[in-house]
DNA sequence: TCATATAACTGACCAAAAGTCAATGACTTA
DNA sequence: TAAGTCATTGACTTTTGGTCAGTTATATGA
């Protein structure tokens, strides 16, 4: 890595920290890009060289926390299946409930927005996901620790839309309820009904 | 109602029928307002005289479908919650599939914006299907369905953050499953569980 | 070392479209 | 029938996202 491409990783970097604090202040509508340049001292058109539209920021802003989780995830071979999930679960309201209301609400406009970056790998929040949890399910199969029959797919799409789900709901209602508080209790009435019927008894 | 209030009636409904048309077939952002005026046969001014922004009319847009699912809920006094909550959520999921991708992404991002309409009773869509569902619980608890402990307010939200997950799921999805099998699925999983512990048993 | 190439950066500028408002005239009311 | 109301109009303002030709600093290679 050379001092060019040292200087300019590190333009984005303050590129994305400006914006991060501007938009758990502020919100995304009553901020402009050039708030966001003001604030990291560049100038306007830099934005546009690190990201297409105003708010392809916002998943770069929030790659980070949610991008951990991830990992955290992938690492932990140890736990069972019923152990991971409310794990996820309790890390990724954590997540939110660290970011603040005004980045979820972002985030998740962001990606129902039809218009928003299509072509990265990391981009696709959604994908990425699916991706990441239906292999952590389809590892369970293969180590036996769910039935051979099990919807895969089927069981991913439940869990991340209650994921989703929890998110949306807890933006709508302006941050009103405890979302740790509340993802436990979710989680205890509705993961072991997913899998009940799929874990393998020896 | 005199020819004034008819006329300023009819204006309206074109809007939100011309609205409903392009917004479905090209979304949101492809839109402007003028597009909606120049198909309603108006002048463009003439939308601000029915709603304060652009955004505005998606509420108005989806307001008559989802409407419809909440009355026919309330009508239906001779069910038990088990049978009338699989029942909310299929006609939810068939508003959604019959709305389309581009119309419950755009709701869905209205409804996430800390700017859209606050005011109406009717703009609170988060806060009506809340206060709905939670009648409905409440009064299942009051005719002995359920136990006098459920945890209204929390099965409320739980069963809402599941709605709004599975269409926000199914838009970030890019409409790739069919709503109507998956909803049927998901319940045969999810409500059940919810309420085990709740039904009491004579 | 120097000349050429490259890539980040700049900020004046452009374009699109959201939203405003004074003027209009059809309808209501007393 | 005259005064008043209110939906309607469309030219105009304003805001801001996004562009791009020019500048400067760094890299490359002869």
């Amino acid at each position: 890595m050379n001092k060019r491409q040292t200087a300019a990783l590190e333009t984005r970097r303050k590129l994305i920290t400006a914006g991060l604090e501007l938009l758990k202040e502020k919100g995304f509508d009553a901020i402009n890009v050039e708030d966001i340049t003001k604030k990291a001292g560049v100038a306007k058109g830099t934005f546009y060289t690190y990201f297409k539209r105003k708010e392809d920021i916002v998943l770069d802003i929030s790659r980070v926390p949610f991008g951990e989780i991830a990992e955290e995830l992938e690492k932990m071979n140890d736990l069972t299946i019923i152990e991971k999930l409310p794990h996820y679960f309790y890390r990724f309201m954590e997540c939110v409930e660290s970011c603040g209301i005004n980045v979820c609400r972002q985030w998740t406009r962001d990606v129902l927005d039809p218009n928003s970056v299509p072509d990265t790998k990391d981009g696709q929040k959604w994908k990425y996901d699916f991706e990441m949890l239906k292999g952590i399910l389809e590892n369970a199969v293969s180590n036996g620790e769910l039935k051979e029959d099990t919807p895969v797919e089927l069981l991913t799409h439940i869990i991340i839309s209650e994921l989703y789900g929890m998110m949306t709901c807890w933006c709508m209602s302006d941050g009103k309820f405890e979302p740790l508080d509340w993802t436990q209790r979710f989680c205890e009435i509705q993961i072991d009904a997913i899998f009940k019927q799929y874990i393998k008894v020896n």
